[in-house]
DNA sequence: TGGAATAATAAGGTCAGCCATAAGATTAAT
DNA sequence: ATTAATCTTATGGCTGACCTTATTATTCCA
């Protein structure tokens, strides 16, 4: 698989495979949850398109290419199995998970990539609850739906966390909003206010940007 | 500790170490060993002053200040903490482990090596023979010398590896010379030619710069 | 003591990836 | 149909770490 990637271009590729709604992603979202300005993004844009990473639709959004998509899939297969390692093996905080292994992804070789899912019996999700891609790229998104669109009163299980920052994950870790969980949507405020979940007899609010971020399953409504 | 070191950065503190006889390194050591021109190694050297971490004097050559010490013990400890567990959980070649646990190295947070030392039983040295700083900074180098330095006759015990390149590390994975094997020094070519050892009834030709790399401790002469 | 070798400095260049500011293009909503 | 919001492009700037070429300084050895 042609030239090493830089670390940007792999936060680039990788997070637009976790923004990944139907594939195609405004720059802005983009310039949002990498942390840099839409300009910034815009010319980085520019550059993966050069690199036949993405392609850009002026004005409409970006989506991978057969190439990006095979070298997204790439990071997160990394990015996922370090997680793993990090969680059961050197028993790292949960919430710091991705931080951490989003570190390491970057600066692992391929043979260390296959010999580490060799070494954890080839696991298929990260402890997100994610789904880690195989070594030949394929992958199978989750079925699932964000938080966020779950009418009032249904119940949920939860299958996955996409969120990245640390912050934003210990707040969920320390109310028990984690993978395998179950919870039921009480209340949502008005105006984007947050949603109030019962979770363990216990109520709790979360802001409508972080739900966006919890990939559940209906179980009931 | 401070404020990140960047991987260059780094790379500069950890050769040092490992060329570091005595303490002091000329500039051009340095750049021969990281792959720079001596020009770019100047520079470098400049800014490292200005962090505090080494002092020069000029003509003379670089050494670690208290601080560099500091943080080019913790490198090396992340580095060889790596190469131990890829070479003995990941099965990772013995050659190649410098260069994937280099890498791996600059990524690795304080509670990534601390739990990756407990998780490997807090080894005392790397496949390659060098010992592992403690979490503290303490770090008692290896009594040894240069293979380069022995006298023709003698016979040695390998204690150590400290060549970096993995194709130098690949031909003496070959030829058996390795941590713990003996071999003895049958002829020193003249005008710097190589060195001929005797290696488990094989006799092998060994480069003067390379033979500076194998750390030894004589145990006949 | 005079050179050769080595080291240092100066000056100017490259490249990736960011930044700000400002001006134009497009979309979407009222 | 206008306007606000978003997106794109342009320009210019910055930083770290490298490069080349050329000049000057120092050390060391014969």
């Amino acid at each position: 698989m042609l030239t090493q990637l830089s670390e940007s271009t792999e936060m680039y590729l990788k997070a637009m495979v976790e923004l990944g709604e139907g594939d195609e992603v405004t720059v802005g979202r983009l310039a949002g949850r990498l942390g840099v300005t839409n300009v910034s993004a815009n010319e980085m844009v520019h550059r993966l398109t050069d690199q036949g990473l993405v392609s850009h639709r002026p004005y409409k959004g970006v989506s991978l290419t057969e190439t990006g998509q095979a070298a997204a899939c790439n990071v997160l297969r990394r990015q996922r199995l370090w997680e793993c390692f990090l969680y059961e093996h050197l028993k790292i905080e949960w919430a710091r998970l991705y931080e951490l292994a989003c570190a390491l992804e970057h600066a692992t070789a391929p043979e260390v990539t296959e010999a580490l899912s060799v070494f954890l019996g080839d696991p298929k999700f990260c402890p997100r609850g994610n789904p880690i891609p195989a070594a030949d790229g394929s992958f199978e998104p989750l079925i699932g739906v964000s938080l966020r669109e779950v009418p009032v009163g249904a119940t949920v299980h939860v299958l996955a966390i996409n969120a990245t920052e640390t912050d934003a994950l210990r707040y969920l870790q320390d109310r028990g909003i984690l993978p395998g969980c179950e919870m039921s949507v009480m209340e949502a405020a008005p105006m984007d206010g947050p949603l109030t979940l019962r979770i363990g007899g216990q109520d709790v609010a979360l802001g409508l940007l972080l739900s966006e971020f919890v990939i559940v399953k209906l179980i009931e409504t």
